[in-house]
This record gives structure tokens, C-alpha cells and sequence, in this order.
DNA sequence: GGCAATTCCGCAACCGCTTGCCGTCCTGAA
DNA sequence: TTCAGGACGGCAAGCGGTTGCGGAATTGCC
């Protein structure tokens, strides 16, 4: 067989990417006064930096991020973990994040995963793009946590925690929103509850569950607790097995999510007949926008998503300026919406 | 001071960020070597790569892709420019795109204002940081159009359309899909109609209604079109105006997408007392999740969002390798949504 | 075993920018 | 006028990889 020529593919990039050198030419500077010109705090005559800011404009010069970010060891990028983005409150989530790091010159990398346990191949290719820092909301692993830590990369936890060692993270309080909505019910007069949970592996899915499970221990009730998948799905099929396993006696349906919570809302509607909250309570969290549609008006917790965004991004700028920053937890309180999907008040006459 | 001798780089280790020399010393071999094991198709001896590889996992070694990027002048990185995250269809469609683009090893620089109009000070971030490419799903103009040309950066639009040079871009087709809503909502004996626009710097929505009153009028008939903002405020605030408007005499609403169109369900249904479709026929556009829930049921046209999405990267990384590739404008057909937010069919007798 | 053809791998020159270290030049004070 | 002290800006050494080139080692073949 023949040698292959080494054949290699030169888009011919002729007049693309301009450097500092072509602005200098122009300018009749040398190329480090082109840098410092776009370098805040550098020293630089007022008089050159017009000259040069104008060749630059001439010539459409913008400095590589790339290249300085090699030398500078700062990519100003950040990268953002979520495990699935169809989920409704991520969206908000990643808006907030994105809008919050851009004001203050950061740009995001996004990665998303399907699941949460998906991370494993990832991880490389966050590290590959040294990101200054990453805000995961997904479940990370110990072993992924001391790879972030030994490549001193700053992360903060998104709705999760560290499950054994400590990270910064910030959250909202999933056992005290539970408390909250399970005193209601309680109070109400409720007394067989259902719980519909997320997916096995999501973090605040179990955390949800145990707070509701804990709280109505503690009140003396108890409840069953049937799978979901955070979905608008499983919210129906949620409520349709646990009518089959009550033999339809429920009191207050228990939802780890919004979603499902307003699935299940459909379900006993449309499906089962059944006036929500006359024959039924149904309760979510997060506080997502459709819960607030006049449809649902669901009784929910919301989330105060642009105090823990800002929390969460101040938090990673801080420890990427100060790798030594001790990790901090901040927990943030839900708000109860009252909603009407639930009879929260003893006082609210089941009239239907 | 004597000149000093050429200093050789001394291993110091400072904690973080190991390097492709690193790896070499560990392994016994050059840079150069190491780096020719993390290149495909690179000339090397599987021994050597067994042993550079070793070293390079015993030392937690991932090549840093700024620097390769600066020599290869590819990022791996494509930005994508979304205007408003929160509107419940473009969440899928990122998630959509960014799940494809990673598949083929690349990763996702996310760029989101808050309205079509803000990109300006957007752009210049994009092309500081080198991105291979664009996707953008917001209005573009043609200086904008013209810098990323200028810059040999391709971009292909989602849902937009270069408004005078051609550019690349998909789209669904928003005038086939009103043709198709329009015609149903005729055939069905709807006489009286209105129209819910977006905000009024969004090609979709202008195309949207534009497609709608083009029909209507083939059709002899006309609409009242109120403004709206994409929103379910908007589409019941909407509704209500329209209701003023006409004095009542509504027989069917058009939104130019979903969001609207379930606001406005709500507030015919929640506080105006209308049936949907009984009194009211309501459709929308786009077939978000949220339009299949049962208490919507929304009639709609659904974009293919996975036709799209791939499309769209594909058409993305065949311009990234070969950067002379003509524009190419690939329009989708939604698909109707039957649904029965609204009397389609002329055979379904308006009872109540 | 001898010789040519490969295969491997080291060398070194970048990629585009940042920055420490001076050398210039300008300004003001003596 | 002289000189000290700044303010500017040029020089050049990298940052961490990639890659063409050519030498050394290995292999194939007779």
C-alpha cells in the first residue's frame, strides 16, 4: 500500500481572528501595550489606548479568551451541572445562574446529563476546560467531589448536599417545607396520606419523603409511599395506585414535586371524579409556574429561587477569589403557598 | 547581573493543574509523546501509551483543552444564544441541542438575555472565546449576521431567519401550521376571530400571526389581533381585551403560542365562565408538555423539536468543517394537535 | 546478515496573550 | 539647567499543548 500523503484539512483561514499583533501593526504600538490596553488596571497612556482601541475597532479585534485565560489560569467560565433540564424548575434555575455569572463576567459551560447518575463521563470534560468553578445540581459522589477539590476547583452544591463530607451548598429546607405542609394537613383534619416520591437516585426526593414521612411520625400519622419520577406522569399513576392500595380512602396526597402533584390534580379531576381538594388535598413543591395557573392554584412550598441562585453564585465567586473558604451550607425556608388544592385550615368546610 | 542560563522548567508541582510535561517526566518520555497518546490517530507505540496513559490517570491528568484550542483553533465549544429560558419550549430545545453537540464531543457555551433585542453586548463574548460556531434561536441582524461572517464563525438560526441575506437556519413553518389551524377552525363554522400575537420584536410571533391573518383573509374572514408577551398573563389578559373588544362575540382565539393559549383556557374557563371549546375555541402553537395535560387538551401544531435540534447540529458541524458550505434554510411541518381546546371539525355539533 | 522501509518519538517552533523587568522620556523641583 | 521620580511601553519569557521534521530503532525481505 501506498504512503497517504499526510493529508490534512487547512480550512485556509485567511482573514479570520485577528490578533493583537495585526492591532499593534496598525497602531503602531507593540503588542504587549495591545494587552494592556484591554487589561484593566495596566499601565497605558490615555493617548495610545485611544489610537489602539481604534485600531482595534477598525479591525474588529477582540481579545482571545482562550489564549488569555491559558496564561492568566482564569477561563472565566463556570460550569453548570444539571441532570435534567425538562424538569421545569431547572429552567428558572439556569436562567437566574446564567443572568447572575454574566453580570459579572462569567460564562457558563453547560453540561446536562439525563439522569444524575450520569456524571461519571462528564467530569472529564469539565476538567479538560479548567472552568474556574461549577454549581451542580445533581448528585455528586464523594470520589467526584475530592477530584473537584484535588484540581482545586471550587463547586457549590445546588439542592443537594455533601452526604459525607462538607461542601458549600445552598438549599432549601426540604424537612421544614415538608413540616410545614404536613402541620396543615394535619391540622386540617386529615388522616390517610399518600406520598408520591421522585426518582430513586434524586437527593432532594428522599429528603422530601423523609421530612414528610418524619413530620407525620411525629403527628402520629403515617403514610404510604408509592415511586415517581418527578414527571406529570407518575403524578397520575402515582394517585391511581395508591387509590388501588387504599381501596380510594385518601385524605391528602403528598407529592415530592409540582409536577406530579399537578398530574395528580388531572387525575383525580379528569379522571377519578373526585373534587380537588373536596374529596382530596393535593400538596407539591417548588413552586414552579403552572402551580400557580388558575386551573391548579396549587397548595405548594415555594422555592425563593433568586435568593438561593444569587447565594449560590456569590458563594462559588467567593471561593474561586479564596480556594480556602471553609464550605458553607446555607439553607433557605420555602414559602407556603396556600393555594387551594389542599383544605389547609381546619375551618375550610368540605362542602362538595 | 549575569545572563541567566536557560532555565529548565523544574517540576514544582504547585498544587494544581498538572501538565502534559508532568505526565511525561512520570512516564519517562517526552511532552510531545504524551500529548500524541490524547490525540486520535496520532503516531504512537501501544507500549508507550499503556505507560503514558498509567502515569497520566495516576497523576489525574487531563489535557487542557484551552491550550490545545489555542493551537488547533478549535474549541470545541459552539455558543448558543437563547432569549428567554423561562418560556417552557426552549428549555426542551437546549436540552435537545446540548445533549446532541455533546455527543460529538462538544461542549455548550450558553448565552441568555432577557429579550431578542439585548444580544449586542452579548456578541462580542462569543467571539472573544473562540466558539466554533452558533446556534442561535434569537433575532439576528445583519450586521450581526455579518460579524459572525466576518469572523469565519458559523451560525445557524433556530426558528429564525436571516431577514434579508440568506443564512442557514431551521424552522418549523409557521404559516403552514396557522394554514392548517385556520382551515380547521373555518371548516368547523367559526366566524368570529382573534388574535394574540407575541412581543413585537419576535419573528415568531410576527410570522405566526402573520400566516394567521394571511389565511384568514384567503378565507374571507378577519381578526382582531391584541398583543401579547408570550406569557399566561398574556394570554388571559388578552383574551379579556378581546372579549371587550368584540363585546362578547368571540368564537375563536388564536395564539401565537401555547403559553397564551392555556392562560387563556384558563381565564374563559376560571373567570369568564366560557366552556372551552363549547363557547370558545382555543389553539395555540408549539405543543409544549403542558398542552397535552388533560384539563388542556390544547389543539396545536407541535414543532418537531428532535428533527429540529438535529438538523440544526448537524447543519452546525458540517459548516464547521467546511466553512464554505452555502447557507441552507430547512423548514419543518408541524404536526396538528387535535386536542379539544377547540372545534375542528364542522361535524362536531356545538351542544351547549 | 545486510539493507531499505517503516515505525516511533524527541526537538523545537509556534498558538495569542500576559506580565516582570528594565530603558525612555517627560515632568517638576531645586 | 540639572536631576530625581514617575509614567509608559518594548522585550522576551512563558502558559500547556500540537505537529512537521528528522534521527534512531525496529522490522521485513532476500
Amino acid at each position: 500500500m501506498q504512503k497517504a500523503p499526510p493529508r490534512r484539512k487547512i480550512p485556509e483561514r485567511s482573514q479570520s481572528s485577528v490578533t493583537s499583533y495585526d492591532v499593534a501593526v496598525r497602531a503602531g504600538v507593540s503588542q504587549s501595550a495591545v494587552s494592556r490596553c484591554f487589561r484593566p488596571g495596566a499601565s497605558i497612556a490615555p493617548k495610545t489606548r485611544q489610537r489602539v482601541i481604534e485600531a482595534a475597532s477598525e479591525l474588529g479585534y477582540f481579545p482571545n479568551a482562550i489564549a488569555s485565560g491559558l496564561i492568566t489560569k482564569r477561563s472565566n467560565m463556570v460550569a453548570v451541572l444539571i441532570s435534567n433540564l425538562t424538569n421545569l424548575y431547572y429552567p428558572e434555575v439556569l436562567a437566574e445562574i446564567t443572568r447572575r455569572l454574566s453580570d459579572r463576567g462569567i460564562r457558563v459551560l453547560l453540561f446536562a446529563t439525563a439522569a444524575e447518575s450520569e456524571v461519571d463521563g462528564v467530569l472529564d470534560q469539565v476538567f479538560r476546560y479548567r472552568v474556574d468553578g461549577a454549581i451542580a445540581a445533581l448528585r455528586l459522589s464523594p470520589e467526584h467531589l475530592r477530584d473537584f477539590a484535588r484540581r482545586g476547583v471550587p463547586v457549590v452544591l445546588y439542592n443537594r448536599s455533601g452526604e459525607r463530607e462538607p461542601v458549600a451548598s445552598v438549599g432549601c429546607d426540604s424537612v421544614g417545607g415538608e413540616r410545614m405542609l404536613i402541620d396543615r394537613l394535619v391540622d386540617a383534619g386529615h388522616e390517610r396520606f399518600g406520598i408520591i416520591s421522585g426518582p430513586a437516585d434524586s437527593y432532594v426526593s428522599q429528603e422530601r419523603v423523609r421530612g414528610a414521612e418524619q413530620r407525620l411520625n411525629e403527628r402520629g400519622r403515617k403514610a404510604i409511599v408509592v415511586p415517581g419520577a418527578f414527571d406529570y406522569q407518575s403524578g397520575s399513576a402515582g394517585l391511581q395506585s395508591l387509590m388501588t392500595l387504599t381501596g380510594g380512602k385518601l385524605d391528602a396526597l403528598i407529592c415530592a414535586n409540582d409536577l406530579m402533584a399537578i398530574g395528580a390534580i388531572d387525575c383525580a379531576r379528569n379522571e377519578l371524579g373526585l373534587a380537588v381538594p373536596g374529596d382530596l388535598s393535593i400538596v407539591g413543591f417548588d413552586g414552579v409556574a403552572p402551580a400557580t395557573w388558575s386551573s391548579y392554584q396549587l397548595s405548594t412550598i415555594r422555592q425563593p429561587v433568586r435568593r438561593m441562585t444569587e447565594a449560590a453564585v456569590s458563594m462559588l465567586i467567593e471561593r474561586i477569589e479564596d480556594p480556602d473558604l471553609p464550605p458553607e451550607v446555607r439553607t433557605f425556608a420555602g414559602a407556603l403557598i396556600e393555594g387551594s388544592s389542599a383544605r389547609l385550615k381546619a375551618q375550610t368546610e368540605p362542602a362538595d
